[in-house]
RNA sequence: GGUCCUGUGGCCGAGUGGCUAGGCAGAGCUCUGCAAAAGCUUCCACAGCGGUUCGAAUCCGCUCGGGACCUCCA
């Protein structure tokens, strides 16, 4: 089988994935910041990194999945507002900082468990992990990479990128710009007496009398700045080199790039192997994100009560939708894609469904139509080769559905069952659902089914049987409609039974 | 201003120099009591202008357009 290749940020091309110690995989991914609701933009590198984490456990590695929660709050904007974000909301709503992230963290793993995300094998939160990070500061102090002013403690960007540029580490070698091209553009803030160069970030920032959150610290009353809670965590977790670190690209600069100045600093190594990261989700060509006012959250999109919403979209629409695309290219929301999706993805399914209940024979067949078993065996098998080239599950997609006319081909009998062979067929039921189901997550679209409503739709379908035998239309049309308006759709199949299918 | 990405049919989106992406929508046909569903067929696009090549959506150059990062951001 094809090897894993992933698209290395780092080295800005596709390189065959080797674990440092295989069979297991070390991967950690920046989770939320919990001081706000999520939105569409976030669900993509969740889902993304969620399919990465299936398929390498698909290809049988023991994948230890770390994704932080940040609930210790970083600032706005340094300087210009001198309270973090959540003791900020914490007033205005009249809670209690660890109350708020609670809640919004609360309403992160509902959203999750909704898009039938994994949970990853550890989630550490940052306000968990205080005494790790200030631990990792006062060793780059000792290493002399950091310094405090005024109780607060900054990162020697300079020093690092002058000492480590020998080494074939300079700062900037993940985002791909030098530190003379930022000095200039690097835009003017208040504060910045404290620091030695406007490059320099904080690693530890004095608390205001206004903020909340506060820890004491050998630099007095403070939270830990903007980047150290990542590098902490997972060197915790991961140990001080480990495999995959992913995220959205909006991160790669500066915070990824921070992270490794800091991780290998502490460490004497760069923090991790792989770096992948997914593209933003823009809506109408432009970033989905706060600073534009234009986000979608979630839970208005699972309810359609965005006014920009013309429906209400499945989370299982939702993750069909992001699957559809490559996870490093835009992909751009509206309603009329969302609707595509939704459509393509019953399409799918049912196809899938029928299938999966097909009694297939392990007793070895001759296949009658040569041909279309080939194609078959050929289509199936490009699922691999796809998804271990970067993790093409747009190419997977479409192979599927060419495969969809020849399962309904075969349901409608337009195609002999034994024009496929047993194995054929017995390959084809498990990999679709060891993709469909295992590595992209995907569930039945349709409500769940209960044993009533199903009771109760079978008489229905009964009755209007009868009343078509008896050339009684009004009738048969009056419960074929009626239930179509109460969104459940009756399919008359080709050997007379009768099937539905039930919308959201 | 700096760094980088990108421009594919009505819409969304794959595309590794030569072979149908795929989905949704539209049109025709088959099936059907009529529909729906399903199947078949059809719609064969690559911003523009040059260049390289036997051959380019795919490589190079220029022009025009869009976007991301440089600031919290998935």
């Amino acid at each position: 089988m094809a090897p894993l290749k992933v698209y290395n940020s780092l080295t800005r091309q596709k390189e065959v994935f080797t674990p440092i110690n295989a069979p297991y995989v070390g991967m950690y991914v920046c989770g939320p910041t919990v001081s706000g609701e999520s939105h569409l933009g976030h669900a993509r590198p969740f889902i993304t990194f969620d399919v990465v984490f299936r398929y390498l456990q698909h290809l049988g590695y023991k994948v230890r999945y770390v994704r932080n929660i940040t609930d210790a709050g970083h600032f706005e904007e340094e300087g210009r507002e001198a309270e973090d974000k959540i003791a900020t909301k914490a007033i205005l709503e009249k809670l209690e900082p660890m109350e708020l992230v609670q809640k919004y963290t609360n309403m992160f793993h509902w959203a999750m468990q909704q898009f039938n995300n994994l949970p990853p094998s550890i989630e550490p939160t940052a306000t968990g992990h205080i005494v790790e990070q200030i631990e990792m500061i006062k060793q780059i102090i000792a290493d002399g990479y950091a310094y405090e002013a005024n109780g607060s403690v900054y990162f020697n960007v300079e020093k690092y990128n002058t000492d480590f540029s020998k080494k074939g580490q300079p700062y900037g070698i993940l985002s791909g710009r030098n530190l003379e091209d930022q000095i200039d553009t690097t835009r003017e803030l208040d504060n910045q007496d404290e620091k030695q160069n406007k490059s320099d970030f904080a690693l530890w920032k004095k608390a205001p009398p206004e903020h909340i959150m506060r820890w004491q610290s050998p630099w007095g009353e403070g939270f830990p700045g903007w980047h150290i809670e990542c590098s902490a965590m997972s060197s915790k977790y991961l140990g001080k080199k480990f495999d995959i670190h992913g995220g959205g690209m909006d991160l790669q600069f500066p915070h990824h790039e921070c992270e490794i100045a800091q991780s290998t600093v502490c460490n004497h190594v760069a923090p991790a192997n792989y770096w992948l990261h997914n593209n933003m989700i823009t809506i109408n060509g432009k970033k989905m994100g706060k600073s534009y006012n234009n986000v979608i959250k979630l839970s208005e999109l699972f309810a359609g009560t965005h006014p920009i919403l013309e429906q209400a979209y499945a989370p299982n629409t939702v993750r069909f939708f992001i699957l559809q695309s490559h996870y490093r290219g835009t992909l751009d929301f509206s309603n009329e894609a969302l609707i595509a999706a939704d459509k393509a993805a019953k399409r799918l399914w049912e196809a899938y469904e029928w299938l999966s209940k097909l009694q297939v024979s392990d007793v070895a067949s001759t296949p009658s139509d040569i041909e279309l078993d080939k194609k078959v065996n050929v289509l199936v098998d490009d699922f691999a080769v796809f998804m271990s080239d970067d993790f093409s599950t747009p190419k997977v997609l479409a192979n599927m559905f060419e495969l969809v006319p020849i399962i309904n081909g075969i349901k409608d009998k337009h195609t002999a069952s034994t024009a496929l062979s047993n194995s054929t067929l017995l390959h084809l039921q498990r990999s679709l659902k060891i993709y469909l189901e295992d590595i992209f997550g995907l569930v039945a679209p349709s409500a769940a089914n209960t044993a009533v409503l199903d009771g109760v739709l079978q008489l229905l379908i009964e009755v209007r049987s009868q009343a078509k035998a008896s050339k009684d239309f009004v009738t048969s049309d009056k419960i074929r409609n009626q239930l179509m308006a109460l969104g459940i759709q009756l399919k008359d199949e080709k050997d007379g039974s009768v099937s539905y299918s039930v919308s959201n």
